[in-house]
DNA sequence: TAGATTGTTAATCGATTAACAATC
DNA sequence: TAGATTGTTAATCGATTAACAATC
């Protein structure tokens, strides 16, 4: 899994790669670039087979396109997302998801002020018609982005309507007994982090002064 | 920094407590709640004091604080956010940064559609402005939501002018010789995780369906 | 053939889990 | 005092790094 999650890394590598017409690279031209050992290039990659050739190092392209096949960027994946509000606006309008293979089908909300509006050429529909939407349209991910107190019910209601995986943006954690693959997202963690990582980088500069002093 | 990085969702799951007015609990019983083992637990509330007490377990409220204290939620810092795209627009209404200590004091723009405009009582100020900004006040941390290709400049140019931190939602890995903390956030990786996860549990119900077969 | 660089095994490192004495 | 539960040490597990034979 700490291989996988290194997948889309490697991917965006690559595609600089292509875009700079760089044809071939070896793991330690790609590990200075990325900032990790040469020998972790290797070891992932091989997790999936043989992507290189020894003397000569790995085809930009092919590589490229074996990530590409192992995160299942040619299948096709639909979603809607739930919850019109800022952060769902913002993920709506994200072009990049339909390059890499997910199709916004749906957007939903309960707000009377959004619901008949359009974002990025879709309606948004009233949570009433979820149920009735799901049973005649197969949605593979569901993207959660409302309010923390809703999230666990509309997640319990997805899962039930058959949703393969869901992307929850609230801070809420969630639990299902569902076979749905969850990504919790948790923005605000990160935030927290970077604030931790500043305090202690000024604590340390604080005690490099103090020292010469 | 495994633990570092574990500390928000501790922090989460004490706050939750609190507000249904549990005072006390053991590691075995939060181990449970949030799916980790009550060991990792004492060994990770260990690294930074012993908080609990023997035979008695955490105090929720004393516990709660003290994870505040090293994350430094009592601290706040100043942010600025470039690129008044979506992105931008739901992190600067986004309320929960400022309850957790982070400011929201300027916000930048390239476009004169934008720039003029007020998001959350904020005015979009062109980037012309951004030096003379960061020279008047005291920025701490810059959010980046600013298309890709301008990423790397513009983190340069703010990383000059003294930020201490930079939040980036760009897919593009952000490398600065200056010394400033970084985090990436890189949205689309996520969701290509969910999809392989996907992709992975349906192969797996597949050769089940085989098996029986 | 010689040089380069992989694939792969073995060694190291760090993080997680188990166990239990200390103590409330 | 007895029971509960921590703090902490030791054992285990997994992930990263080093090394090198295989081979292009």
């Amino acid at each position: 899994m700490a291989v996988i999650r290194r997948l889309p890394r490697y991917y965006r590598y690559l595609a600089d790669l292509l875009r700079v017409d760089i044809k071939r690279i070896s793991s330690k031209e790609l590990s200075e670039r990325m900032g990790i050992t040469a020998s972790q290039i290797r070891q992932d990659l091989n997790c999936f087979g043989g992507f290189g050739q020894q003397g000569y190092g790995y085809n930009v392209e092919t590589l490229y396109k074996e990530i590409g096949k192992i995160l299942g960027v040619e299948r096709r994946f639909t979603t809607i997302i739930i919850g019109a509000g800022n952060m769902g606006n913002a993920l709506a309008n994200y072009e990049n998801f339909k390059k890499r293979g997910f199709d916004l089908i749906g957007i939903f909300d309960i707000s009377p002020n959004r619901v008949g509006q359009y974002i990025n050429g879709i309606e948004i529909m009233h949570m009433d018609r979820l149920e009735e939407f799901m049973k005649t349209h197969v949605v593979d991910i569901a993207i959660l982005t409302v309010p923390s107190h809703a999230t666990a019910e509309v997640a319990e209601k997805v899962a039930e309507l058959g949703v393969k995986g869901i992307w929850n943006f609230s801070p809420q954690d969630l639990k299902l007994s569902h076979n749905v693959v969850i990504e919790n997202v948790h923005l605000s963690d990160g935030l927290a982090v970077l604030g931790y990582r500043i305090k202690e980088m000024e604590e340390q500069e604080q005690k490099k002064k103090d020292k010469q002093n």
